[in-house]
DNA sequence: CATGAATGAGGCTTCATTCAT
DNA sequence: GATGAATGAAGCCTCATTCAT
């Protein structure tokens, strides 16, 4: 018997996420304390202790609400309309990451939790789920291509996955620190990879 | 133990950094602490303050000099030979990148950098030159190929860089998380996606 | 315990303060340890700085709050009744430093306080105000004996406060080192000192 | 049989004393490390342990050389020659101690070895030898007043000697805090005070 | 449910002191 | 005699977490 509404509990828990996504944008998951948490999200100690176990606990949530990000902005592209080009898409992609990169984005957490990766083997985890879904799709995609003719019968699909894949990081990181990754560079550096004499 | 030569001062900070190198590996930047550092390098607290300001300068220089990695992996290539086909210039960078990303080795720093260059200036600056670096040099490369026809004339040889740039954190990180990226793969798909008719 | 009433959190600073006091008179503001004041007040590191943000503020509040303590003897005099002979004057101020001078009484904390006015601009700017005080109220003491007739009329007020002002810490002082030093033979020397011919 | 001379010996012994003076003024005692002594002395931390046996040793070294400065003050008004008026003694005395009162002075450590007093028995029985010294003096001339008759027979030269030795302390503070503190002044103070007539 | 005062372990850093060269 | 690199105890302070109100 609840005393209180499972809507304003919701409502809690996203202020308090909101306030800690904001922070670690900031100042990282490190450098931020709860305190600026407590301060941000204007809730006291008590209150996000009752929604959140430890600091910890609101990292992994910020993380893991984090991930599904990309993958959307990929699901998105292939929900839309039926199949584009294969610069086309990948154009589409950096438009919707640069969209959702604005300072205090979750694509700004996004390194953070890449380095988390390297030591933390439940977020190593979680991160993989990640590259694994990002793969899947991408593996979709050179399917269909393939299906439709316009990849060779003898390529492996999952080779193209991978070097899809591993554009991703890049252009956020390019985004993040160079600032000027842009769509239509990585649209016009595909078109040209893609007509490019195999046999250079 | 005074007047010692400049060469034992130079010993004595490679054997900080090392130390240091290691413990961020393991357990990341913010979560080491100097006593652990300490204790791996076998010195004491006043010996390490002798060569590093401050907890921050020290992860600076970790920062700093893993940067050069990637880079010098790319001149290598450059260096050894004459120029190889596109697909073997990303699959050697594969295999360098693979040859010192043992845990601990510093490309498993790199994302720690990243993270940082999220919130902190200083940092940034210097992840961005590493990543101007790179991109200059598969500047080089595009031109290099466009001069030898390979690359058709009215091609951006910049749009290609920031293709080709963009892999390298990506295959980075899939290597870390998944352990399955490898140097065949990626050249497997770098050779389909070079041999894909661009109008698909 | 939370929503606390105000004057919970004033006992609690002066709880702070006369652990810090007491600590400081015993073995100086550089030679006590926050560790001993936390000892000292009963209280955790973390609740002494939720009242004072460094040790440096601490004894700011300490050497602050001894400040008025010489001038509120003086005031004192004042308030009480009319004006007496200008050696008992001097009498009456020697009992209030005596009775306020027990060790880890706020006037063993004084020379602490002078010797930090030497290189330490902020604190030697309140000590500054102290010594003004001090001047400015022998400065009405002269003025009204002045006005009495009591002082020749050509004499200098200003004069007079400074001499009188220039006692107080050599009285302290004597009283803390040699401990010999008592109202009446002030008194006495006070005396002896006025019924002198000043053509000697 | 030693191999450096003895005035080599005691010309380092002042160069350091000379150095730790120089910072103690600037920084108070405690918060000048040996570091800084080091370095403004121009030697080595081995070669000024070779003097001191440590930081409170040198400490006490400065203390003891300051402490004879105010006494040597006095001695020469009465070498000089013949008593003067007590106004006109008190006056010298005042012109002594600004003339050896610049920043760097030793007045300036003066404060600083009364601050000592108030916890560190074995300073605070070097400080009380100084104002033994002084009230000797002082008795000294009250005597000699007295033998002259310009001083009343029945007056008692203790109390005037427990005065006058009061002025010292005060009179550097005035100086050091309020900078505006003079000879003349004094003088005028005290001749105003000898004036006056004592059943006021 | 919420508050925020209190806890205290542990982090970073300084600095008096030693001793091999 | 002198040097200065090295030691390591101890200091100040922060901050995740708890719990009485």
């Amino acid at each position: 018997m609840p005393r209180v509404s499972e809507e304003h509990l919701e409502r809690r828990r996203l202020q308090i996420l909101d306030a800690a996504q904001s922070c670690f944008a900031r100042k990282g998951f490190h450098e931020t304390s709860l305190q600026e948490i407590f301060r941000e999200s204007g809730l006291s100690a008590g209150a996000v202790y009752r929604y959140f176990r430890s600091k910890d606990d609101l990292i992994r949530a910020i993380a893991a609400r984090s991930q599904p990000l990309v993958v959307a902005i990929l699901e998105e592209i292939l929900d839309a309309d039926e199949l584009p080009p294969l610069d086309e898409i990948v154009a589409r992609f950096a438009v919707g990451v640069v969209e959702r990169m604005g300072p205090g984005g979750a694509a700004w957490i996004a390194p953070q939790g890449w380095a988390l990766a390297a030591y933390n083997l439940p977020i190593r985890e979680a991160i993989a789920d990640l590259f694994r879904d990002s793969r899947a799709w991408w593996l979709r995609v050179a399917e269909r291509l393939q299906d439709e003719g316009e990849l060779a019968p003898e390529a492996d699909p999952h080779a193209i996955a991978a070097v899809l894949t591993s554009i991703i990081p890049g252009f956020i990181m390019q985004r993040l620190v160079l600032g000027d990754a842009d769509a239509e560079t990585l649209r016009e550096g595909m078109r040209t990879l893609l007509s490019t004499d195999p046999a250079l």
